[in-house]
DNA sequence: TGTACATCAGTGAACGCGCGTTCACTGATGTAC
DNA sequence: TGTACATCAGTGAACGCGCGTTCACTGATGTAC
C-alpha cells in the first residue's frame, strides 16, 4: 500500500478549498484547471485522481463553502433577532464588499450557477434556504408593534432578496460613494424588515 | 461608393441587437461570435469590419438595453408613484422570471460585469443610476405618514436592491415554488418601501 | 444610356492559443518475506 | 532488520477542440466617363 487514504483526502481537500477561492473570485468557466491546481500546490495532470471532471467541482465547491457558513452560525452563541442583525450587519458591509476571495457565493456565483446542472444549482438552494430559515426565526420575534402587513416568511425572503442585491449592486457599480450609499440604505432597511427597530 | 453608410449602420445594429439578446441569455463569455454573427444572420469574418474586438461589444450591447429601457420609462404617461408602482409589478414577476431573452441585465449579467472592463462597467452604472433615480422621483412622494425612518434617496436604493436580488435569487433556484415565494414577498416589500400603502 | 472601374461589406479558410482531458511514466510509500 | 516489490498520487508532455482574430478574396453597388 502506498501513501495513505488520509493523506488523499487532505489532498483533495486542498484542491477544494483552492477552487472556492478562486471561483468567487473569477467565477466558475473563467478559472483553469491548471491555476486550481498551482493554488493547491499541485500539477494539471492529478486533478483527475481525485475528480471525473471540472465540474464535479462546482458543487463540491459550493457545498464546501455552505457547510462552513452553516457551521458558523450554528455554534454561534447569539440566536433569533440579534444573530440576525448581526449577520445583516456583517453580510452587507464594507468589509463583505472587499472580501473578494471570502465572498458569499451567493453572491459571485449567481449566474454561474444559473447556468450550471442540477446538481450545483441544489447546492446553491440549499444555502441560500438555511439562510432565509436563519432570518425566520429572528422574524418570528418581531413584536407586533411591526410596522408592516408582511408575514415573518414574506419578510425572511425579502431580507434576502435585499441582502444578495445590495451586495450585487455595490459590487458591481465603479462609483464607490454609490456602493456605499447602496449599502448603507440596504443594510438599514433589511434590519429594519427582520429585527425589532432598536 | 459600394454600399450605402445607412446600410452599414443597419448591420451594426442587427450584431448589437443579436448580441443582446444571447448575452442576456447566456452571458458575455459564452456567446461566440460565430453564433452573434449567425443570429444577425451574417458570417464569423465580417464582425471584424463592425468592431475592434468582442469586448467592444460588451458595452454597446449594454448600451443599447439602457438606451431602450430609458426611453420606455421617459415615455411613459404615468409618473411618480404609480410609475414605480408599475415598474416594480413588471419587474418582480413571473413574466420576467421567464423572459430570459429580453430580462433586465442588471440581472442576467451582474458577475459577467463585474468582471469587465470600466467601460462596460460605466455603461452598467448609468444604467443602475437611471432606475434609482425613477424611484427617488416615487420616494419622494411618499406621504409623512410613512413606517420608516428611511430616507427617500435609502428608500430607492433599497428598492433598487430588493429588485435585482429577488430577481437573481428566483432564477438561480431550482424549486419553483420557493422562486415565486421570493417574487412575492420581495413584491410587496419594495411597493410598500417605495409607495404609499394602497 | 451603357460600360469600365473603384470601393468595401461580407465570406470562409486558416492561424494560434487556451484549456479540458488523456496517458505513459516516476518515485515515494508501506507491505511481504 | 533489510531488501524486493506492488501500489498509486502526482508529473508533465501531448491531444483535440473551441473560439477570437486575421486575411485573401468575392461580388454587389454606385460613380465616372
Amino acid at each position: 500500500m502506498p501513501l495513505s487514504r488520509e493523506h488523499k483526502m487532505k489532498t483533495r481537500t486542498r484542491i477544494v478549498e483552492a477552487a472556492r477561492r478562486l471561483f468567487n473570485k473569477r467565477g466558475f468557466s473563467t478559472v483553469p484547471i491548471d491555476d486550481i491546481m498551482a493554488e493547491a500546490g499541485l500539477t494539471r495532470g492529478g486533478f483527475y485522481n481525485h475528480f471525473k471532471a471540472k465540474e464535479d467541482l462546482y458543487a463540491e465547491a459550493l457545498t464546501a463553502f455552505a457547510d462552513t457558513a452553516k457551521a458558523a452560525v450554528q455554534t454561534s452563541p447569539k440566536r433569533g433577532p440579534s444573530l440576525a442583525r448581526r449577520f445583516i450587519r456583517g453580510y452587507i458591509s464594507r468589509r463583505h464588499l472587499n472580501s473578494i476571495e471570502n465572498q458569499c457565493p451567493l453572491i459571485a456565483l449567481s449566474s454561474d450557477v444559473a447556468r450550471a446542472g442540477p446538481t450545483v444549482r441544489t447546492a446553491y438552494e440549499a444555502f441560500l434556504k438555511n439562510l432565509i430559515g436563519m432570518f425566520q426565526e429572528a422574524a418570528l420575534e418581531k413584536p407586533a408593534t411591526a410596522n408592516t402587513v408582511l408575514t415573518a416568511r414574506e419578510r425572511s425572503l425579502a431580507a434576502a432578496a435585499i441582502c444578495v442585491g445590495a451586495m450585487v449592486l455595490a459590487r458591481t457599480v465603479e462609483d464607490k460613494t454609490l456602493a456605499g450609499e447602496i449599502c448603507d440604505a440596504s443594510r438599514k432597511l433589511a434590519e429594519e424588515t427582520i429585527t425589532a427597530t432598536a
